[in-house]
DNA sequence: ACCTCATGTAAACGACCGTTGACTTATCGG
DNA sequence: CCGATAAGTCAACGGTCGTTTACATGAGGT
């Protein structure tokens, strides 16, 4: 058996390492509680964002994530208190995604967000809004992520007593077509790229909270800062 | 309220047995094997659009329905039989609902939908398309179903290349918008009426499906990218 | 009336679910 | 090196699920 020594000197309680390689060829796993919180948070999101709460089994997360059962229950108390961990998380990333653009920017941030959410193995955080649990503190959770966001949203919009309303519009579209494309996989909306997506999307953006003055025109957007 | 009547998916034994249709203090129930069915189809559906598949029991919809568990075997031969019931029923009041109506009336006839989904007690068809049951047929049947009201909206929309995925768009907007409204309770959306409604919507389909004559009078340019 | 069968009822079955407790094993401070 | 403790494993639990089976009963044809 190979050992690597000198890896994390300090025992950290939980440092969420999501952007660390997948390190596939760890053989051995080391214990590591914060990877294992981790690989659990990842399973779960996903498996969560594609099938549902209710369609989804701890035993179908465990074994996504190659680890035991019962230390689901062991990290998160429950596979509520799991959703809810993922609520949060998602919702972290969410907002870091977009809190950064201008209105000019949404379509292309909404089209990335998509588009990786199908090709990715993360992402689906979008999906996750729209996945209730029957919990409470869940879908208090859920709901004011999706507060903050449409509140961001209308914020980009200039005009309008009904701005808050189309810019919930606009995020139940991108919602609606996220789980479109995952879970019924219709063409040819669910082989769309970010360039195919953001065409229309700038185009609903621009109609719904668009004040005339900001330009549908964009084209040489730029990429996103990452 | 909902009229249930005139349902005769099967031969009537006697179809004089409407003298009293629906009649809520008519104390012991005539046995009626086609009614039965129906009961079942509407409480299956608002179930199952409400909470989804896999969060539903059957006991649930036999409760809702007030009839016994064991029925559902019987007249549906499984819980996804019923499902794929539910679909077929659906889709053919969906199509019956938007088939009559031009590319203007359609943001009317989107906000009514997504409106009675809401207040009233069936409806619902529209996050039926959304609920999946993992079962194969059943996911070809919504997958056809989408394809269809997908299909009849692009052809509505003249130009473009995409108007497909544009209708496509469109269609995941109206879904996103009844999923919201129905799950989460996020306000101003959750308690908008046709009225608020048609106005973002007519945005959303003329920037969208429109071809600049529809009348896209948002103010913004309806220009749309040629 | 009586037989027959469709309709509805009640109870149980096997399977799977989320969760728990006792047990094993690796890791580390002393 | 050696307990102490965290990290992980295993098997089982009560409960609920969808479904089936056996039984009761209303209703129409002859």
């Amino acid at each position: 058996m190979v050992t690597l020594q000198g890896v994390t000197p300090v025992p950290l309680p939980f440092a969420s390492s999501t952007g660390s390689p997948a390190s596939p060829a760890s053989g051995p796993r080391r214990r590591d509680a914060a990877k294992t919180r981790q690989l659990l948070l990842d399973a779960a999101r996903r498996r969560f964002a594609e099938d549902g709460y209710a369609a989804t089994t701890v035993r179908d997360i465990a074994d996504d994530a190659g680890v035991n059962v019962a230390l689901i229950s062991r990290y998160f108390a429950s596979k509520e208190g799991l959703f809810e961990a993922c609520l949060k998380t998602a919702g972290e990333e969410l907002r870091r995604s977009t809190g950064e653009v201008g209105l000019d920017g949404i379509p292309e941030a909404i089209a990335r967000h998509i588009a990786e959410s199908s090709a990715g193995s993360v992402a689906g955080q979008l999906a996750l809004l729209l996945r209730s649990s029957g919990d409470e503190r869940a879908d208090q959770i859920r709901l004011d992520m999706l507060r903050s966001s449409a509140g961001r949203l209308a914020a980009l919009a200039g005009d309008g007593p009904d701005r808050l309303l189309r810019a919930e519009v606009v995020l139940a579209a991108a919602i609606g077509i996220t789980l479109l494309r995952t879970s019924t996989g219709i063409e040819p909306l669910s082989s769309a790229g970010v360039a195919e997506l953001t065409s229309p999307l700038r185009d609903l953006v621009g109609a719904l909270l668009g004040d005339g003055s900001s330009g549908a025109q964009a084209g040489a957007g730029g990429h996103h800062p990452e």
